[in-house]
DNA sequence: TATCACAAAACTGTCGACAGAACATCGGTC
DNA sequence: GACCGATGTTCTGTCGACAGTTTTGTGATA
């Protein structure tokens, strides 16, 4: 693999996972030691990862990682919620019998995670729920998107407090997704996928708020 | 400004105006000679470009301008109706006073243009339209995907054919949308503007498989 | 102690160079 | 005449270097 694709990867996933947290300064010099490169690859994965909104490039030319925010948060939802319901809308047409028969077994699986009180393993198996189907979609501009999309709200999952009952809820609401798809009826899977991730991203909002509330007061004493 | 960024502009435009044909290879030599730089900020520009969906890159690291294809035309329009539909539902809690007096005088500019058969002053004022709406939208993410493809559908509007009657049902339904948001009903705003994308494709469409056909046709003799 | 000026260090933007891969050309073989 | 292989050319991926700018650190001054 090129070394500016795999440096792109590798950072975009520190990123998301917090190796690198918010605000901080990223000197091409520091990554490029880091990553055991030159300056170039860097540089043009740096590009990347502006464009994607995962840094952000200050006038003087320093990069950034970009900061969580609230409203960031909540239109990137408004966002997503919207293309993730066209994808699955669209997607009722494209659906094979293998596809619904992986849902079906996501679906169960998530369920029993969810009951083993492993959360971690529901969570990956959710993300493969909406992979499946955005996957089925068939509009590969739509696919890129959502791609990007879902990358930068993940960002703000690390953040989710009780995972129990959020795993639970999104159980049914997947279960609904799947019935309106397996009923062929696009409208009704298009408002599922939505109202869904609408839900989802209620629970992630209400505890970035506190999270973010707290992390003020510990930087304001 | 910097060179990386006027390069990626520069060329973005190129490829947008035909400059540099679709399926033709960009050599990375041949751009900095052109463009009076060296190869590394091109390089940077090509990943943005490639990001943006305006080249496309080979295995071997070729890069070659993205070719038209009706499928993607029809993919990337259907994305644009759904997400400036966003976009206009969200920008009717948003608009002030002055935007709509702007976007009055818009639609009357372009009914003025449209009478005195100046098309391209039409087409113009048509984008500026469309530009002042997202910009009220208030979702910084939402703004920055719809530029990217209203940009890349860009590409296809070069074909448009029987413009005067296109011109002449844009601006009735740039009435519909202006007057959904004077009455505050996002439902409706939403709905006018993704029909109006709706429409409008359905005409660039139609002319995009005339010219492909014709062009199929002549390369195949 | 706070402020300012100035020197030193660090960093980005751009460039040219080099190695290795991909490609084109041309002569040879069937 | 078509196919094939060798050879030279072109091109990309990566690197290190340099200039100019921003930032940091320091010492003098009020």
């Amino acid at each position: 693999m090129q070394l500016q694709e795999r440096t792109a990867t590798e950072l975009r996933r520190a990123i998301m996972e917090g190796v690198f947290q918010p605000g901080q300064r990223l000197s091409e010099v520091d990554l490029a030691q880091r990553f055991q490169t030159s300056r170039s690859p860097i540089r043009e994965a740096l590009v990347q990862l502006e464009l994607e909104g995962f840094v952000a490039r200050a006038d003087t030319g320093r990069v950034y990682v970009r900061p969580l925010s609230l409203t960031e948060a909540e239109q990137l939802f408004i966002v997503r919620a919207n293309l993730e319901g066209l994808a699955c809308r669209l997607a009722v047409d494209n659906v094979n019998r293998k596809d619904v028969l992986r849902l079906e077994a996501n679906i169960d699986g998530m369920e029993q995670a969810s009951r083993k009180r492993d959360f971690h393993a529901a969570l990956g198996l959710g993300a493969e729920f909406h992979r499946t189907i955005i996957d089925a979609c068939g509009n590969a501009p739509l696919e890129d998107c959502l791609r990007s999309f879902r990358a930068r709200t993940a960002r703000y999952r690390f953040i989710v407090a009780a995972l129990e009952e959020f795993n639970e809820k999104r159980v049914n609401e997947h279960r609904a997704i799947l019935s309106a798809i397996r009923a062929q009826d696009p409208e009704l899977a298009e408002l599922a996928m939505r109202s869904h991730i609408v839900a989802s991203s209620r629970e992630t909002l209400a505890a970035l708020r506190s999270f973010l509330a707290r992390s003020e007061e510990a930087s304001g004493r």
